[in-house]
DNA sequence: ACCGGGATGTTCT
DNA sequence: GAACATCCCGGTG
């Protein structure tokens, strides 16, 4: 592990079908509280029926269109939030969704806001349990991850993406489902869903 | 373990 | 009016 170093723009600004992978490994932080990115999908534009940009730009959308590195926070089910790294070229709405988190630090916080976790490793293994854990909300979308707008960052502390990343269906569509673009960290204890049967590690 | 339903409100058709 | 990139709780086995 090294000091850790906000992102490069440029290695944002590709297809998200690497990038997607590539942020496994990262460190996402806000307000204190901080976690490791274990579980990502892509999202990939106007040409994916899964996506908030297929059917074009709006009001809720248009953080998408804008350049690499921005943060998309969307509101949903009339009480979530969930976080993506917009990447790929300004205009082609690719982004990434955030979907789980190994917490690293303000764990006591994340547990003050998450009193349902009865496990740490329920604090942020879901899209919008991480956006609740870490007080993410739609005032920062639009956020510069790459410069600590607003206080959120997203950095590299030195810790390799996995060589072999499990990959798998995105979850919780219904358009587009048959492409593999979710990807998680093999083994992780803290990704969604992931029970393994019979085993509890002790949090 | 698995399944079903309710919460709750913005966005889009 | 329907859908929604979800989560939590309670039922059953």
């Amino acid at each position: 592990m090294n000091a850790p170093a906000p992102l490069e723009r440029f290695a944002l600004a590709r297809d998200p079908l690497d990038v997607a992978p590539w942020l496994l490994g990262k460190v996402l932080s806000y307000g204190g509280c901080s976690g490791r990115i274990v579980e990502v999908e892509a999202y990939r534009g106007a040409d994916d029926a899964a996506s908030h940009a297929f059917g074009g730009q709006s009001t809720r959308n248009q953080t998408m269109f804008g350049r690499a590195g921005l943060l998309y926070v969307y509101f949903t089910y009339g009480m979530h939030y969930c976080a993506n790294v917009v990447c790929g070229e300004e205009g082609t709405a690719w982004a990434v969704l955030v979907r789980a988190l190994e917490p690293l630090a303000g764990i006591d916080e994340m547990r003050r806001r998450r009193p349902a976790a009865h496990h740490d490793r329920d604090l942020c293994n879901g899209p919008a349990k991480l956006c609740e854990a870490l007080g993410i909300t739609r005032e920062l979308d639009g956020a510069d991850l790459l410069t600590a707008d607003r206080g959120i960052v997203l950095e590299d502390d030195g810790t390799s993406p996995p060589s072999e990343p499990h990959c798998g269906p995105r979850v919780g569509i219904t358009k587009a489902v048959e492409h593999p673009w979710r990807w998680s960290w093999p083994g992780s204890t803290f990704v969604s869903r992931a029970r393994p049967a019979g085993r509890s590690s002790p949090n």
